[in-house]
DNA sequence: TAAAAACTCTATAGTAACTATAGAGTCAAG
DNA sequence: CTTGACTCTATAGTTACTATAGAGTTTTTA
Protein backbone atom coordinates (compact mmCIF):
# COMPACT_ATOMS: atom_id res chain seq x y z
CA UNK A 1 0.00 0.00 0.00
CA UNK A 2 1.50 3.02 -1.11
CA UNK A 3 0.58 7.05 -0.78
CA UNK A 4 1.50 10.19 -2.38
CA UNK A 5 3.48 12.97 -0.81
CA UNK A 6 0.01 14.82 0.33
CA UNK A 7 -1.04 11.58 2.23
CA UNK A 8 2.29 11.66 3.90
CA UNK A 9 2.31 15.06 4.73
CA UNK A 10 -0.93 14.58 6.18
CA UNK A 11 0.24 11.73 8.37
CA UNK A 12 3.87 12.99 9.49
CA UNK A 13 2.48 16.19 10.40
CA UNK A 14 5.19 17.92 7.24
CA UNK A 15 4.37 19.77 4.52
CA UNK A 16 4.54 18.83 0.91
CA UNK A 17 7.51 21.33 0.00
CA UNK A 18 9.64 20.08 3.48
CA UNK A 19 9.09 16.37 2.13
CA UNK A 20 11.02 17.19 -0.77
CA UNK A 21 13.29 19.15 0.73
CA UNK A 22 14.54 16.72 2.90
CA UNK A 23 14.32 14.16 -0.43
CA UNK A 24 16.55 16.94 -1.77
CA UNK A 25 18.86 17.10 1.10
CA UNK A 26 19.44 13.67 0.82
CA UNK A 27 17.64 12.54 4.25
CA UNK A 28 15.01 10.47 2.49
CA UNK A 29 15.92 7.98 -0.16
CA UNK A 30 14.30 8.80 -3.69
CA UNK A 31 10.74 7.16 -3.52
CA UNK A 32 9.28 5.02 -6.12
CA UNK A 33 7.07 7.03 -8.86
CA UNK A 34 3.52 6.58 -10.26
CA UNK A 35 3.12 6.08 -14.18
CA UNK A 36 2.11 9.97 -13.81
CA UNK A 37 5.77 10.57 -12.25
CA UNK A 38 4.14 10.81 -8.66
CA UNK A 39 6.26 10.19 -5.51
CA UNK A 40 4.75 6.64 -3.85
CA UNK A 41 5.75 6.24 -0.52
CA UNK A 42 5.81 3.11 1.09
CA UNK A 43 5.80 2.30 5.16
CA UNK A 44 10.04 2.68 5.23
CA UNK A 45 9.65 6.17 3.96
CA UNK A 46 6.96 7.04 6.69
CA UNK A 47 8.82 5.74 9.70
CA UNK A 48 11.83 7.09 8.41
CA UNK A 49 9.93 10.78 7.58
CA UNK A 50 8.66 10.22 11.43
CA UNK A 51 11.87 9.77 12.69
CA UNK A 52 13.12 12.59 11.48
CA UNK A 53 10.19 15.20 12.33
CA UNK A 54 10.63 13.59 15.89
CA UNK A 55 14.34 14.92 15.80
CA UNK A 56 13.22 18.12 14.55
CA UNK A 57 10.49 18.77 17.13
CA UNK A 58 13.81 18.38 19.46
CA UNK A 59 15.52 20.86 17.90
CA UNK A 60 18.18 18.99 15.86
CA UNK A 61 19.86 20.33 13.17
CA UNK A 62 19.26 18.34 9.85
CA UNK A 63 23.48 17.76 10.64
CA UNK A 64 22.60 16.14 13.35
CA UNK A 65 19.91 14.14 12.00
CA UNK A 66 22.00 12.92 9.19
CA UNK A 67 24.28 11.22 11.81
CA UNK A 68 21.40 9.70 13.96
CA UNK A 69 20.05 8.24 10.67
CA UNK A 70 23.44 6.69 9.91
CA UNK A 71 23.75 5.16 12.87
CA UNK A 72 19.66 3.29 12.68
CA UNK A 73 21.00 2.53 8.89
CA UNK A 74 24.04 0.60 10.54
CA UNK A 75 22.47 -1.99 12.92
CA UNK A 76 26.36 -3.02 13.58
CA UNK A 77 27.30 0.66 14.49
CA UNK A 78 28.12 1.19 18.05
CA UNK A 79 25.25 2.39 20.14
CA UNK A 80 27.72 4.53 22.41
CA UNK A 81 27.57 7.22 19.56
CA UNK A 82 23.59 7.83 19.59
CA UNK A 83 24.25 8.51 23.08
CA UNK A 84 27.20 10.81 22.72
CA UNK A 85 24.92 12.75 19.83
CA UNK A 86 22.40 12.96 22.19
CA UNK A 87 24.80 14.64 24.83
CA UNK A 88 26.28 16.87 23.01
CA UNK A 89 22.26 17.83 21.81
CA UNK A 90 21.27 18.45 25.44
CA UNK A 91 24.21 20.28 26.19
CA UNK A 92 23.59 22.96 23.18
CA UNK A 93 20.42 23.51 24.50
CA UNK A 94 21.35 23.53 28.37
CA UNK A 95 23.96 26.39 27.04
CA UNK A 96 20.99 28.14 24.63
CA UNK A 97 18.59 28.20 27.93
CA UNK A 98 21.74 29.84 30.06
CA UNK A 99 22.14 32.56 27.60
CA UNK A 100 18.22 32.77 27.36
CA UNK A 101 17.79 33.22 31.02
CA UNK A 102 20.99 35.95 30.77
CA UNK A 103 19.55 37.61 28.20
CA UNK A 104 16.23 38.40 30.25
CA UNK A 105 18.05 39.56 33.13
CA UNK A 106 19.56 42.36 31.16
CA UNK A 107 15.64 43.17 29.30
CA UNK A 108 14.22 43.20 32.60
CA UNK A 109 17.04 45.60 34.00
CA UNK A 110 16.55 47.97 30.56
CA UNK A 111 13.12 47.31 31.26
CA UNK A 112 13.17 49.01 34.84
CA UNK A 113 15.18 51.77 33.48
CA UNK A 114 12.11 53.17 32.11
CA UNK A 115 11.47 56.41 34.28
CA UNK A 116 7.62 56.33 33.51
CA UNK A 117 8.03 59.57 31.60
CA UNK A 118 6.25 60.28 27.88
CA UNK A 119 8.97 61.77 25.91
CA UNK A 120 11.17 59.44 23.74
CA UNK A 121 13.68 62.15 24.74
CA UNK A 122 13.87 60.99 28.40
CA UNK A 123 13.35 57.30 27.69
CA UNK A 124 15.29 55.45 29.90
CA UNK A 125 15.39 52.40 28.11
CA UNK A 126 16.22 54.35 24.31
CA UNK A 127 19.52 55.81 26.02
CA UNK A 128 20.10 52.53 28.08
CA UNK A 129 19.90 50.59 24.47
CA UNK A 130 22.42 53.15 22.89
CA UNK A 131 24.83 52.85 26.80
CA UNK A 132 27.18 50.07 25.41
CA UNK A 133 28.71 49.79 29.08
CA UNK A 134 26.06 48.13 30.50
CA UNK A 135 26.87 44.68 30.07
CA UNK A 136 28.97 44.39 26.76
CA UNK A 137 30.38 41.23 25.28
CA UNK A 138 28.82 38.62 27.92
CA UNK A 139 25.33 38.46 26.47
CA UNK A 140 26.03 35.94 23.52
CA UNK A 141 24.24 35.40 20.06
CA UNK A 142 24.81 31.49 20.24
CA UNK A 143 22.24 29.13 19.00
CA UNK A 144 21.34 25.74 19.68
CA UNK A 145 23.38 24.36 17.64
CA UNK A 146 25.23 24.68 14.04
CA UNK B 1 37.13 62.79 12.60
CA UNK B 2 35.54 60.69 10.71
CA UNK B 3 36.87 57.05 10.35
CA UNK B 4 37.02 54.48 7.74
CA UNK B 5 35.03 51.36 8.19
CA UNK B 6 38.00 49.47 9.47
CA UNK B 7 38.10 51.64 12.43
CA UNK B 8 34.07 51.21 13.18
CA UNK B 9 34.03 47.83 12.51
CA UNK B 10 36.97 47.38 15.74
CA UNK B 11 35.38 49.91 17.58
CA UNK B 12 32.08 48.04 17.53
CA UNK B 13 32.78 44.69 17.81
CA UNK B 14 30.84 44.50 14.24
CA UNK B 15 32.50 42.90 11.30
CA UNK B 16 33.51 44.97 8.15
CA UNK B 17 30.54 43.38 6.13
CA UNK B 18 28.44 43.34 8.54
CA UNK B 19 27.95 47.18 8.48
CA UNK B 20 27.42 47.19 4.94
CA UNK B 21 24.99 44.81 5.32
CA UNK B 22 22.83 47.04 7.86
CA UNK B 23 23.33 49.76 5.68
CA UNK B 24 22.17 48.02 2.64
CA UNK B 25 19.29 46.72 5.21
CA UNK B 26 18.98 50.25 6.21
CA UNK B 27 19.38 50.07 9.69
CA UNK B 28 22.51 52.78 8.69
CA UNK B 29 22.05 55.79 6.67
CA UNK B 30 24.88 56.22 3.69
CA UNK B 31 28.02 57.85 5.15
CA UNK B 32 29.85 60.43 3.62
CA UNK B 33 32.76 59.27 0.98
CA UNK B 34 36.38 60.02 0.62
CA UNK B 35 37.71 61.06 -3.12
CA UNK B 36 38.50 57.68 -3.57
CA UNK B 37 35.10 56.28 -2.26
CA UNK B 38 35.81 55.13 1.18
CA UNK B 39 33.27 55.23 3.46
CA UNK B 40 33.83 57.76 6.13
CA UNK B 41 32.11 57.73 9.93
CA UNK B 42 31.24 60.21 12.35
CA UNK B 43 30.01 60.23 16.15
CA UNK B 44 26.21 60.16 15.01
CA UNK B 45 27.16 56.40 12.96
CA UNK B 46 29.33 55.38 15.50
CA UNK B 47 26.28 56.08 18.13
CA UNK B 48 23.86 54.51 16.17
CA UNK B 49 25.45 51.20 15.06
CA UNK B 50 26.69 50.70 19.12
CA UNK B 51 22.83 50.93 19.54
CA UNK B 52 21.90 48.42 17.02
CA UNK B 53 25.15 46.08 18.40
CA UNK B 54 23.74 46.30 21.56
CA UNK B 55 20.11 45.35 20.46
CA UNK B 56 21.51 42.33 18.78
CA UNK B 57 23.24 41.61 22.05
CA UNK B 58 19.93 41.20 23.37
CA UNK B 59 18.90 38.78 20.26
CA UNK B 60 16.01 41.67 19.13
CA UNK B 61 15.59 41.14 14.93
CA UNK B 62 16.26 43.47 12.93
CA UNK B 63 12.69 44.60 12.57
CA UNK B 64 12.75 45.17 16.00
CA UNK B 65 15.34 47.15 15.63
CA UNK B 66 14.19 49.37 13.11
CA UNK B 67 11.18 50.19 14.69
CA UNK B 68 13.52 51.17 17.85
CA UNK B 69 15.21 53.20 16.14
CA UNK B 70 12.57 54.96 14.22
CA UNK B 71 11.23 55.70 17.96
CA UNK B 72 14.83 57.60 19.04
CA UNK B 73 14.90 59.35 15.33
CA UNK B 74 11.47 60.69 16.37
CA UNK B 75 11.75 62.55 20.19
CA UNK B 76 8.11 62.98 19.85
CA UNK B 77 7.06 59.92 19.66
CA UNK B 78 5.87 58.32 22.85
CA UNK B 79 7.85 56.80 24.87
CA UNK B 80 5.36 54.25 25.60
CA UNK B 81 5.80 52.59 22.56
CA UNK B 82 9.52 51.56 23.54
CA UNK B 83 8.44 50.05 26.69
CA UNK B 84 6.06 48.05 24.67
CA UNK B 85 8.41 46.57 21.98
CA UNK B 86 10.14 45.62 25.06
CA UNK B 87 7.77 44.19 26.78
CA UNK B 88 6.78 41.97 23.64
CA UNK B 89 10.74 41.02 23.49
CA UNK B 90 10.95 39.58 26.72
CA UNK B 91 7.76 37.71 26.66
CA UNK B 92 8.95 35.92 23.67
CA UNK B 93 12.18 35.27 25.23
CA UNK B 94 10.27 33.58 28.12
CA UNK B 95 8.50 31.64 25.88
CA UNK B 96 11.26 30.42 23.99
CA UNK B 97 13.28 29.29 27.34
CA UNK B 98 10.08 27.99 28.10
CA UNK B 99 9.93 25.63 25.24
CA UNK B 100 13.83 25.05 25.24
CA UNK B 101 12.95 23.66 28.98
CA UNK B 102 10.17 21.50 27.91
CA UNK B 103 12.34 20.13 25.32
CA UNK B 104 15.54 19.40 27.49
CA UNK B 105 13.24 16.98 29.85
CA UNK B 106 12.13 15.09 27.12
CA UNK B 107 16.25 15.18 25.56
CA UNK B 108 16.83 13.91 29.05
CA UNK B 109 13.98 11.31 29.26
CA UNK B 110 15.01 10.19 25.93
CA UNK B 111 18.70 9.66 27.22
CA UNK B 112 17.30 7.39 29.89
CA UNK B 113 16.32 4.81 27.43
CA UNK B 114 19.60 4.34 26.72
CA UNK B 115 19.44 0.49 28.23
CA UNK B 116 23.69 0.35 27.85
CA UNK B 117 23.51 -2.27 25.38
CA UNK B 118 26.32 -2.09 22.69
CA UNK B 119 23.93 -2.54 19.52
CA UNK B 120 22.36 0.16 17.60
CA UNK B 121 19.43 -2.72 17.07
CA UNK B 122 18.61 -3.07 20.82
CA UNK B 123 19.39 1.21 21.19
CA UNK B 124 16.22 2.89 23.40
CA UNK B 125 16.87 6.31 21.81
CA UNK B 126 16.72 5.21 18.67
CA UNK B 127 13.68 3.49 19.23
CA UNK B 128 12.43 6.21 21.07
CA UNK B 129 13.38 8.24 17.95
CA UNK B 130 11.25 6.46 15.86
CA UNK B 131 8.33 6.13 18.27
CA UNK B 132 5.68 9.11 18.04
CA UNK B 133 3.36 9.24 20.22
CA UNK B 134 5.94 9.87 23.54
CA UNK B 135 5.25 13.87 23.10
CA UNK B 136 4.03 14.47 19.87
CA UNK B 137 3.23 17.74 19.11
CA UNK B 138 3.39 19.37 22.45
CA UNK B 139 7.30 20.60 21.93
CA UNK B 140 7.26 23.58 19.92
CA UNK B 141 10.01 24.64 17.47
CA UNK B 142 8.66 28.29 18.08
CA UNK B 143 11.40 31.04 17.53
CA UNK B 144 12.63 34.07 19.70
CA UNK B 145 10.79 36.50 17.35
CA UNK B 146 10.25 36.62 13.99
C1' DT C 1 -18.50 12.56 -20.78
C1' DA C 2 -16.37 17.01 -20.28
C1' DA C 3 -15.04 20.55 -17.36
C1' DA C 4 -13.48 22.10 -13.06
C1' DA C 5 -11.07 21.39 -9.00
C1' DA C 6 -7.51 19.34 -6.53
C1' DC C 7 -3.21 17.46 -6.50
C1' DT C 8 1.55 16.83 -8.13
C1' DC C 9 5.82 18.09 -10.49
C1' DT C 10 10.35 20.89 -11.17
C1' DA C 11 12.72 25.07 -10.95
C1' DT C 12 13.61 29.20 -8.89
C1' DA C 13 13.62 32.65 -5.54
C1' DG C 14 12.75 34.35 -0.97
C1' DT C 15 13.03 34.55 4.45
C1' DA C 16 16.48 36.20 8.47
C1' DA C 17 21.05 37.57 9.68
C1' DC C 18 24.69 37.18 8.47
C1' DT C 19 29.32 35.35 5.88
C1' DA C 20 32.51 34.17 2.02
C1' DT C 21 34.60 35.15 -2.28
C1' DA C 22 36.10 37.34 -6.64
C1' DG C 23 38.11 40.93 -8.99
C1' DA C 24 39.23 45.60 -9.06
C1' DG C 25 40.53 50.14 -6.90
C1' DT C 26 42.76 53.00 -3.03
C1' DC C 27 46.00 53.99 0.50
C1' DA C 28 49.87 53.45 3.65
C1' DA C 29 54.30 51.48 4.70
C1' DG C 30 58.88 49.98 3.32
C1' DC D 1 58.15 52.64 -6.74
C1' DT D 2 56.43 48.19 -5.02
C1' DT D 3 54.08 45.56 -1.81
C1' DG D 4 50.73 44.69 1.51
C1' DA D 5 46.67 46.16 3.79
C1' DC D 6 42.42 48.05 3.23
C1' DT D 7 38.21 49.15 0.70
C1' DC D 8 34.70 48.63 -2.86
C1' DT D 9 30.58 46.19 -5.32
C1' DA D 10 28.40 42.16 -6.74
C1' DT D 11 27.21 37.65 -6.10
C1' DA D 12 26.51 33.46 -3.83
C1' DG D 13 26.30 30.60 0.22
C1' DT D 14 24.69 29.08 5.16
C1' DT D 15 20.29 26.76 7.69
C1' DA D 16 15.66 25.10 7.43
C1' DC D 17 12.39 25.94 5.50
C1' DT D 18 8.54 28.51 2.40
C1' DA D 19 6.36 30.74 -1.71
C1' DT D 20 5.43 30.95 -6.48
C1' DA D 21 5.14 30.00 -11.48
C1' DG D 22 3.90 27.20 -15.09
C1' DA D 23 2.90 22.77 -16.61
C1' DG D 24 1.19 17.92 -16.06
C1' DT D 25 -1.89 14.31 -13.69
C1' DT D 26 -5.79 12.69 -11.19
C1' DT D 27 -10.16 13.10 -8.96
C1' DT D 28 -14.52 15.19 -8.44
C1' DT D 29 -18.57 17.45 -10.09
C1' DA D 30 -22.28 18.60 -13.12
Amino acid sequence: MEIRIGDLAKRSGCEVVTIRYYEKEGLLPKPARSGGNFRLYGDAHIERLQFIRHCRSLDMTLSEIRALLGLRDNPMQDCGEVNTLLEAHIQQVEMRVSALLQLKRHLVDLREKCSGSRSVEACGILQGLGNCNCHGESATNSQTSG
